[in-house]
DNA sequence: CTTTGCGCACAAC
DNA sequence: GTTGTGCGCAAAG
């Protein structure tokens, strides 16, 4: 209950600072919640993160510095060369931009720009690769962890197949995944205890970067990309979202995973120094890191087209099927990369019925509802609820607009329904 | 002191 | 050209 009310909160600063044309960043978004609010910083921290987790917020490093975006305003816009909108942004674009490639905006404000899809994909590609670079030079440094050869889902693919149009799907089904944002220093990574100093921590090392001067003011100067601490939260990871992760451990929703732990590892890149990377790496120097490695380790270097480990042997076919349905859908839609959605739908379908309200909430957001999530969380809709909804529940139910209600019910309810009840049909 | 307002320069489009 | 952004300053409280 208070979440929303923090989410309230904390969306109202942000829009208020920004309207002042002052720096969205912690240090003032903490104050004036407890300025006006009477929320101590520390638990303003705590739910910002949890914001960003669910992508309400966007964490993004901003000409040296980090800020957070109501993530509602921000995506429509949010590409620069060097922006990296990693995680959130990313995914949430890049579904967004399905949807609008075919149809409306309707998204509203929060529309995610469905300028250019292509460009996207580049884009992110880009980002990812230079992020990759940051990442590299971390690994040298002390991210060990797997990051060999091919291993990282976002990065390496990005340099190997930059030129293919299949990489970013991740960002769909796994808006978290930026698996490619490492969690940083110390980011979201641990939400329960340590959130609170994450929180600092994880500021401290954005301003860090700031604070160095990069070999080329210029180029680092504008760049935005989502930091997105949630990444490292696996803790509350969606179930259906880890795609790579999901081999690794298919079921476990939670907490399991080891995000604080992951941390540590990451924590070098503060020193490194990101220029060699490129401008833009400057200011991530964030993180991503760790998570890749879970990532990569799982999938063992390809990316995305894992099937579940379920699903190997046993449904193929009617994997196959199904995938007729939704490839064909995804393909009409998307306009590519559909296995990967595919299977990433399998795969949650999996675990849907573990799948908790955030669990929904994130996963839509990422989908590129961030608005209409909010609904489906307010409406408490679990993995449960979600399996038993029907078509007029989604487009009245929740109170959200007809425009995105459709889509989110057809190509997002309705196809993990169909696929969980053709898995278990099977199973 | 803190908070607010906003001119301005930047970058992306 | 427009737009979003945020530094750095001055004004207001």
């Amino acid at each position: 209950m208070s979440e929303s009310k923090y989410r309230e909160w904390i969306l109202d600063t942000i829009d208020s600072l920004r309207s002042r044309k002052a720096r969205p960043d912690l240090e003032r978004i903490c104050r004036m919640v407890r300025r006006r609010h009477g929320s101590e910083p520390d638990r303003t921290c705590a739910e910002l993160e949890k914001l960003i987790q669910e992508q309400t917020v966007l964490k993004v490093n901003y000409k040296g510095s980090i800020s957070y975006r109501n993530a509602a305003k921000v995506q429509r816009r949010s590409r620069k060369k060097d922006d990296v909108t990693l995680a959130t942004a990313s995914a949430a674009r890049r579904s967004g931009l399905e949807e609008a490639s075919h149809s409306d905006l309707s998204n509203g404000d929060s529309a995610l720009g469905p300028a250019d899809q292509d460009q996207d994909e580049e884009d992110l590609e880009a980002d990812a690769s230079m992020a990759m670079d940051t990442d590299s030079n971390a690994d040298e440094e002390g991210a060990d962890e797997s990051r060999d050869g091919q291993d990282g889902a976002f990065p390496s693919r990005t340099y190997e197949d930059a030129p293919v149009p299949c990489p970013p799907e991740q960002a769909v089904s796994a808006p978290c995944s930026p698996s490619g944002t490492r969690p940083g220093p110390s980011p979201g990574c641990g939400p329960v205890p340590g959130s609170v100093l994450d929180c600092v921590s994880f500021q401290k090392a954005g301003e860090r970067p700031s604070s160095l001067p990069p070999s080329s003011p210029r180029a680092l100067a504008h760049n935005d990309w989502v930091y997105d601490s949630a990444v490292c939260s696996a803790e509350r990871q969606h179930p259906g979202m880890q795609k790579d992760k999901a081999v690794t451990k298919p079921v476990v929703p939670s907490a399991t995973s080891s995000p604080c732990a992951l941390k540590s590892n990451v924590k070098k890149e503060d020193g490194v120094k990101p220029e060699d990377g490129g401008p833009s790496s400057d200011q991530l120097v964030p993180d991503y890191a760790a998570r890749p490695d879970e990532a990569r380790n799982g999938s063992d270097g390809r990316p995305q087209t894992l099937s579940l480990p379920s699903d190997n042997g046993t449904s193929f076919k009617k994997k196959l099927d199904m995938s007729s349905f939704t490839a064909a859908e995804d393909t009409l839609l998307n306009g590519g990369k559909n296995d990967d959605i595919t299977v990433k739908k399998e795969k949650m379908s999996q675990n849907l019925l573990q799948w908790t309200v955030a669990d929904v909430a994130s996963y839509f957001s990422a989908a590129g509802f961030p608005e209409q999530a909010m609904a489906f969380r307010t409406q408490e809709i679990d993995g449960k609820s979600l399996l038993l909804m029907q078509r007029s529940d989604v487009l009245t139910g929740l109170s959200i607009r007809l425009g995105p209600a459709l889509k989110i019910y057809e190509r997002h309810v309705k196809v993990l329904q169909r696929t969980h009840f053709l898995e278990y049909e099977d199973l």
